[in-house]
DNA sequence: CTAACATTTCAACAATCATTGTCAACAAAC
DNA sequence: GTTTGTTGACAATGATTGTTGAAATGTTAG
């Protein structure tokens, strides 16, 4: 993601307001690799400014998502979640019990739709999800935590 | 999927009662590769019995979803979509603008995480999700529909 | 540099959509 | 027939969006 200068920056150019809380939101994604949630967001800007509606951080992170800024996913954890990076070609863990996602960089140079087998689409992207457990809902083993 | 009879067989032999409604809801399901939401399934099953309700239709899927008999998809289309196609190591294909799913067997052999990178998490499945526009979404072309 | 204006944004509230909980009447399986 | 699970009307939840008056922002004129 970009800095939050930059991101400043952009906003105006495109002819929208920089407001406090909307930098308050770029600081929240600033080198976050949590993929939080709207509501995630809103829970650690809310503890830099008390004042800041949910609406607010929703309308904010979906414009950032439109200017192509962070990356909206949703990956079946219940609620869409806000990606700082937008990197082509990276991919994502995604923990079954918690929703936890992590960033995956891998490249998987075979990752095409033959033709002939696209069904008529015109494919964009591709995206691979795994999915399992991350180290806190794994059941602890002997001797582990 | 398995038959309406192997799948009536199989709720009396997990103690769950096979009513009329169910039946209803596993044809709408055979052979059914549009992945309907709940809410398709409801329309589609209504068609045959007027009276059933739509918590019916979702408690039933997601039964059969525990069993392991078809599939819940989410895949960012706004409902989870259900897959009556279990088989292991099939993908999607997603159109950004309608959400019509598709499956797409292809044999990625390279789809796995390479230890050190899985970052805690104990990996149990991938599955690749393509997006595009489907052929009824694509702007038409001049000459084409 | 400052003031004033036209917009945009803010945030409280209510609405929407997908999905699930509650519960009395009912039907399937034994 | 009894018992237990199921049905379906209704209401509730959780994520997200629409509405709206009030406040803040970028811009332009002075």
């Amino acid at each position: 993601m970009k800095t939050v200068e930059e991101l400043t920056e952009l906003f105006r150019a495109s002819g929208r307001k920089v407001t406090a809380q909307r930098q308050c939101i770029f600081r929240v994604l600033q080198g976050n690799v949590t993929h939080p949630s709207a509501e995630a967001v809103y829970e650690v800007a809310r503890a830099e400014m008390e004042t800041i509606s949910l609406k607010t951080v929703y309308q904010t992170l979906n414009e950032m998502s439109e200017m192509g800024e962070i990356a909206a996913l949703d990956l079946g954890t219940g609620a869409v979640r806000f990606d700082p990076n937008v990197e082509a070609g990276h991919h994502h863990l995604v923990c079954r019990q918690c929703g936890k996602v992590r960033d995956l960089y891998l490249d998987f140079d075979d990752l095409r739709v033959p033709k002939g087998a696209s069904q008529g689409y015109e494919v964009a992207s591709a995206e691979v999800v795994f999915r399992g457990l991350c180290d806190d809902c794994r059941p602890a083993r002997a001797g582990a935590a």
